[in-house]
DNA sequence: CGCAGTTTTGATTCATCTCAATTTGTGTGG
DNA sequence: CCACACAAATTGAGATGAATCAAAACTGCG
C-alpha cells in the first residue's frame, strides 16, 4: 500500500521495505522507536517506515542546511553528526550506534542543523518525519516515546555540556569510552572489549580536545593499567576505577 | 470549568487562572507555547494552563529528581537550571526568561534532571503534562510546536557544546552577552543596554570558567572598548566586533 | 555603620595547546 | 608481494591561557 510518494534523496541508494527489515522482525525494537508499541501499533509504524537508506564510509546520509524532511534510526553501521564552522573547523555533536536516532536536530527550524556522516558502510530506516508526526496524533504511545527520545537527546547534550564544561582530559576520555561500553553492552557486544570506528582525530573533535591530547592521556591510561589500545582496538581492565576517575 | 485538580506543589504559592492571565490575552503569545495556535486553539490551551506558580528570589521551582509532571513557561522573571554533582559542585545548564519553556529534561526519565532557581522574584505558567500530551493528539499544530521547542532545546545545547568544547573565555562571555542581548531584543527591551540577573559565579558556572576568568574578561572588554560593565549593568559598545570576536 | 557576600586584582602553577619530528599504519599500483 | 605515498598516531619540548591561591576593594543589607 504504500508507495514511494516519499521525498527521497535520488543520490542516495535507497531500497523498499523487504521482509525481514520490518520493525516487528527487528531486532533493534527494545532500542529504536517502536520500544513499548504494542503488536498492532507496530505495524502501523512498519507502514510508515518502509524505507532504507546506505551510507558507505566516509558518506554523508544528509549535510548541514540539507531541507529536514526526516529522521533516521540506524540499522547498522555508525555515524558521527558534525558542525561546520566557517573558519574550516568543525566539531562533533555525537556518535550513533544501531537502533539510535539521528535527525532531530532538524526539526525546529526545517533544516538539519548538522551533517551525519557513516564512519563505517551503514543503513538506516528512513523515518519520514511528517507522516511520523501525523501517526503519532493517533497512536498516543508512539507520541510519548517520541518525546521521551527527544528528552534523552536534551539530557544527553546536558551532560556532555558538563563533561566539556569541567572534566579534565582523562576524566573525558574516561566518561567517553565507560558511555561507549554501556552503549555496546545493551546491543549484546563486550562492554570490556570493543573496536572504536572513529579516529582519535574525531574523539579529540567531539571531546573538545587535541589528538595530541588524547594520544597522550590513552597511553596514561594504559600506563595505569586502565586498559589496552591498540590502534582501535580497546578492552577495558579496569572499569571500577574509570568510574571513579569520573565518580558519576 | 477549570478546577485546581492539577497535581500540584502545596509548598508553592500557586494562583488559579486570572482574568488576564489567559494565553489569548498574554504578551509572551508570540514567543511562547502557544505561538501559531488560532484563536480556538488557544483556548483550548487557556483551559490547560489555568495555575500560576510563583518563585521568589533563590527559590525552586522543582528540584533535580522531583517527579516530573508539568513544565513551565515563565511569566515574567528569571530562572536559572542547574545539575548538582556529589562532589558538591555543580555546573548550570541554562538561564531562562520571559516566554521560555522549563522542564523538557524531565520527560524522558519522569524525573527532572535540574534544579529550577529563581533569580528574581518570578512567577510561572504551569503546564501540566500529561494533559498537554492529550490536547497535542487532537491539535496537531500544537504537537508541532512541542517538537519545535524540543529540538530548539538541542540545537541550543548543541551550540553550547560548541561554545564549551573550543571557545576561548574571551569567545565565550562575548557569545554569552550577545546572546542575552538577542532574547532582550526579542521581549522589546534594549538590546544595548541591560541588567545581568546572575552573579559572575552563576554566569562562570554556565561557562565552564572560573569567578576570576570572567571578572577579568569584563574588565578587559572593558579597556577594549567593546562594553561597559558596572555591577550587574551591561552597555554593549560595540557588537559587530563582539560578533566578530566569535565569528558566528 | 559594620559585616557578609561579591567582585576585582595580583602572583604563581598547571593542564592543555602548539609546533615539530618520528613512527606506524593503510591503501594503491606496478 | 613489495614499494611507495599518504594518513593516522605517538612522542617531545616549549608556549600559553585559565585555574588556583591570596588579598584587597567594593556593595548592599540589616
Amino acid at each position: 500500500m504504500h508507495t514511494n510518494l516519499d521525498n527521497q534523496n535520488p543520490s542516495q541508494q535507497v531500497t523498499p521495505g523487504l521482509l525481514g527489515a520490518r520493525c516487528r522482525d527487528c531486532s533493534l525494537q527494545e532500542l529504536c522507536l517502536p520500544l513499548g508499541l504494542s503488536q498492532e501499533e507496530m505495524e502501523r509504524v512498519d507502514e510508515l517506515v518502509s524505507q532504507r537508506k546506505r551510507a558507505g564510509r566516509g558518506e554523508a546520509l544528509y549535510h548541514s542546511e540539507d531541507l529536514f524532511d526526516a529522521i533516521y534510526s540506524v540499522r547498522h553501521g555508525f555515524f558521527r553528526t558534525d558542525v561546520l564552522l566557517e573558519d574550516g573547523h568543525s566539531y562533533i555533536t555525537g556518535f550513533y550506534m544501531t537502533g539510535e536516532i539521528i535527525g532531530m536536530d532538524g526539526i525546529s527550524t526545517g533544516k538539519y542543523s548538522c551533517s551525519a556522516v557513516a564512519l563505517e558502510d551503514s543503513e538506516v530506516c528512513v523515518i519520514p518525519y511528517q507522516r511520523l508526526e501525523t501517526l503519532a496524533c493517533e497512536v498516543r504511545s508512539l507520541q510519548q516515546h517520541i518525546h521521551r527520545i527527544m528528552s534523552r537527546e536534551i539530557v544527553r547534550d546536558q551532560s556532555m555540556m558538563l563533561l566539556l564544561g569541567s572534566m579534565s582530559s582523562g576524566e573525558r576520555l574516561a566518561a567517553f569510552l565507560l558511555n561507549l561500553s554501556e552503549r555496546f553492552d545493551a546491543r549484546g557486544h563486550s562492554p570490556v572489549n570493543f573496536h572504536l570506528r572513529m579516529t582519535r582525530e574525531e574523539i579529540g573533535r567531539y571531546l573538545g580536545l587535541k589528538i595530541e591530547t588524547i594520544s597522550r592521556t590513552f597511553t596514561r591510561f594504559q600506563e595505569e593499567g586502565l586498559m589496552e589500545v591498540r590502534h582501535k582496538h580497546v578492552r577495558l581492565l579496569d572499569v571500577p576505577r574509570l568510574r571513579h576517575l569520573i565518580r558519576q
